[in-house]
DNA sequence: TTGTAAGCGTTATCAG
DNA sequence: CTGATAACGCTTACAA
């Protein structure tokens, strides 16, 4: 019991024994178990974070921020990947909680109501990220997509747009993005708009196959919106290859702000999501609330910015 | 003991007893503990990584082909970002050990002596990946920096190409290519090379710096060498700014061969590493190997493939 | 400031 | 095929 608290909470031993019990450790190169402290504590130190796909241009910077958020206080990360669809992450997330986490991380605010239960049940703190609601299960860092869409909407009509394409992946919060633009443009007469559906995730050949694909029936487009900056750039590779100027001839808007958007010739008129916030938030909140602290606004919408550039 | 089984071990208990075992399970809303089923089994079924760092474009896929292959059987992935140096690796494995991991995937071959010794005293499976040594740990899965190195050298002097400047970071497995390419040109007479350094990880802008810092003194060049793609990439773009015909002018050379390195314009020449492979044979031998199976070759060397394309 | 006893929820082992 | 017992290595709670 000397050698727990001088090990964990130094201060609460005299000095001369915390030496002793340093000095044993290093001498029989003594490794801590904590799986017997987690057990018997019922505090493992663990979070479990839960993501469609780690590869993902947008996702990682959030993990990153994560991880390094929670190894600065003294938390380890299990990072699953529970694939695009509620059924997946729901069986994901039971055999997780088995591992008896402090707290979870789940991407996303659509879950399996057998989940939903399971984790309420659990009575540890989770949240969510990626996305905005009023309900959340417990804490939330997001934003609202059907408000970037509005945002999209808005400012290509405003642009004189009417002519439509979306280069698409169907993702769940692609498509609540998707739904906030047509509830934008559906209002304007005239306007009208055509999809070119992609699997996820999204590369540059898919981008073009896109454009290709909405090109192949001589239907006339004057701006094309993207799920992903990926797709944006492999639109407007596509588009070159075509002779179709960007954006005098077609418009290209993108989503996420990647590095390269800014870049690019021309460069990607797009909408910013402040990724790492949303891990770094997420992180504290659910560490603040671990340890007992209040958590005041558990709802955190860390918001969007459009950058305008040259694309559109 | 008979729910343990019929949990783990359904095949050794009556089918009878299972399903009653099933249904309590269900009306009780149990959840297997395996913090106490690690303990007093020794196996936690908890693979560790380490990377320098997870939102970068060439380990993230490696990421995920782990995860993916843990998942499939039946592990979880603690993830642990090390930053670049051996001290900050060492102190992050000290304390990833206290997990009881049943095996831990290293980046890099490189390790302060204190950590070998822990590893070693461990006596868990090991596997470093992403480089090549005849001597590792345990296991590995990863090829030759130097070999590659060699590679370019040897491909851009044949290509007549004699005034080189890098742009380069300087993480531990950078440096060894860029021996490998010194090692080469060095013995042509007459070629000279200059550096620039830029900090890790690379972006498009840390690229464009690159070659703006090499030209700035007047010099003249006819190959650029980029330590990753992405520096590649932003010495187009800065190229393109200012007037400088790549291929013709300036050649580009990148390595990893990311998504957009087919797509550019012109298109990058570079050198490819199968950075799925790695985490899938990683992750298999470490399973195995755990499993009690024999792991046949514990050194895989995946290679690479110098993919030649328009900008060198 | 240090020590004692009990128990965390499993599995190994052996007995039936 | 099922059950009893004793660990696994720590922390909680209480005592000294």
């Amino acid at each position: 019991m000397t050698v727990s608290r001088a090990l964990n909470n130094p201060k609460i031993v005299r000095a001369e024994t915390v030496n002793k019990v340093m000095e044993a450790v290093r001498a029989t190169g003594y490794i801590p178990n904590m799986l017997a402290g987690g057990l018997a504590s019922r505090r493992s130190k663990l979070i479990a974070v839960v993501v469609p796909q780690i590869n993902n241009n947008m996702f990682v910077d959030t993990i990153q921020a994560i991880s390094d958020e929670l190894a600065a206080r003294g938390y380890h990360m299990l990072l699953c990947v529970a694939g695009d669809t509620n059924e997946s992450e729901a069986e994901i997330v039971a055999t997780l909680l088995s591992r008896r986490p402090d707290g979870i991380v789940l991407t996303g605010i659509h879950h399996t109501p057998e989940l939903k239960r399971l984790l309420l049940n659990a009575t540890i703190p989770i949240v969510e990220i990626w996305d905005l609601t009023p309900t959340p299960l417990d804490m939330l860092v997001g934003f609202s997509h059907e408000s970037i869409g509005n945002a999209i909407g808005h400012y290509l009509l405003g642009k004189g747009h009417s002519r439509f394409g979306l280069v698409w992946t169907e993702d769940a919060r692609a498509g609540l993005r998707k739904k906030g633009i047509y509830d934008v443009i559906q209002k304007q007469q005239g306007s009208h708009a055509r999809e070119a559906i992609v699997p996820w995730p999204a590369t540059l050949a898919l981008g073009r196959q896109g454009l290709s694909d909405l090109l192949a029936n001589g239907e006339d487009f004057d701006a094309i919106i993207c799920s992903s900056d990926t797709l944006a750039q492999g639109v407007m590779i596509e588009a070159a290859a075509r002779g179709l100027a960007v954006p005098k001839t077609l418009a290209v808007m993108g989503f996420g702000d990647l590095d390269f958007a800014a870049h690019c010739t021309p460069s990607i008129t797009t909408v910013r999501v402040d990724r790492w916030k949303i891990g770094t938030d997420a992180a504290a909140m659910l560490a603040e609330k671990i340890e007992g602290k209040s958590v005041p606004s558990p709802i955190v919408d860390i918001g969007f910015s459009l950058i305008e550039r040259e694309s559109a």
